[in-house]
DNA sequence: TGACAATGAGTGTTGTAACACTTAATATCG
DNA sequence: CGATATTAAGTGTTACAACACTCATTGTCA
């Protein structure tokens, strides 16, 4: 027998109806973001690493030995942040990138992973997988590819 | 003919393969949700309140004149924040809200919204709901309710 | 070639979020 | 009835986010 799924409704304790099925579907969106995050955020806690942090370390594991400019690292952020020079001055201080300024462009910063930041991420990939899989394994491959795909038309706008 | 949708990874300038599906529609998740924020944010900011705070105007309209106390506040709160105290400290200082202290048991605190935050959340409904169709309103009704279906779906869990 | 725009990085400041901890009032039970 | 737990709200502190602004270096073209 199916499981009676518990809505976003009775989540948030809300009695009224949804002014529009965009709004029902914006607040699930919100809701199921907050909740996987939250989960991230416990993860990463250990390591006392922000999710911010952890999403420029990926990046930059991703960007290898060329490293990235701040600029490029803040284009790359799930979720943009103002002022991402403190956020890699955090992260120098911890030890976590180091950066380098150019010859050729003086104004030109490069940012790269250092062997302590990869370790976390490296040591992290396991884990931060196991809650993925915890989180939304119960969902078949169909459904999966069905969510990405409706998200990805959400995003890509009417125009 | 189609619009080739601009995938994730395309999104972020990310050249790798994802991990795994789980972690894909994770961070579709997490994306999707940080441009709709984004947007809600942006509407807030002429009248200079947040996200958070626009989440506790409605969630006390709707709660009419009996009020709420703060843990009731929090738990309806798509985010859960740690602080509601000074949350509601800093809407009641902006006349936003107002709270008074029970008489029958003194610990509880209703809170309550007042005329000037209900005249705000009023105003900007109809700002809101075109922003949540500018958004979302290219999907059809059958996409969108299987959006959240598959949402609920996921933060139902698998247990 | 020299003024001026464009680009890349960084700073100052304020408010807010996150964490652990405390105080006050009521309920419970030996 | 008094000790103790429970529930509600609030406080102290640190670090981070958000906003507008500045500084330095390079590109461009009249």
């Amino acid at each position: 027998m199916a499981k009676p799924l518990k809505s976003l409704k009775e989540e948030l304790k809300q009695n009224k109806p949804w002014r529009s099925l965009e709004e029902e579907a914006a607040l699930n969106v919100a809701r199921t973001s907050a909740v996987l995050e939250h989960a991230l955020a416990q993860a990463l806690k250990p390591f006392d690493i922000t999710q911010t942090q952890y999403n420029v370390l990926r990046i930059l594991r991703g960007a290898g030995d060329a490293g990235l400019c701040r600029n490029e690292v803040g284009a790359r952020l799930i979720r943009r942040v103002p002022d991402v020079t403190r956020l890699l001055d955090r992260m120098e201080q911890m030890a976590l990138i180091a950066r380098v300024r150019g010859n050729d462009d003086r104004r030109y910063v490069s940012t790269h992973i250092t062997a302590k930041g990869l370790a976390i991420v490296d040591r992290l990939d396991k884990e931060i997988c196991a809650i993925h899989r915890q989180h939304l394994g119960h969902l078949d491959k169909a459904q999966l590819e069905q969510l990405v795909s409706l998200l990805t038309l959400a995003r890509n706008g009417p125009d």
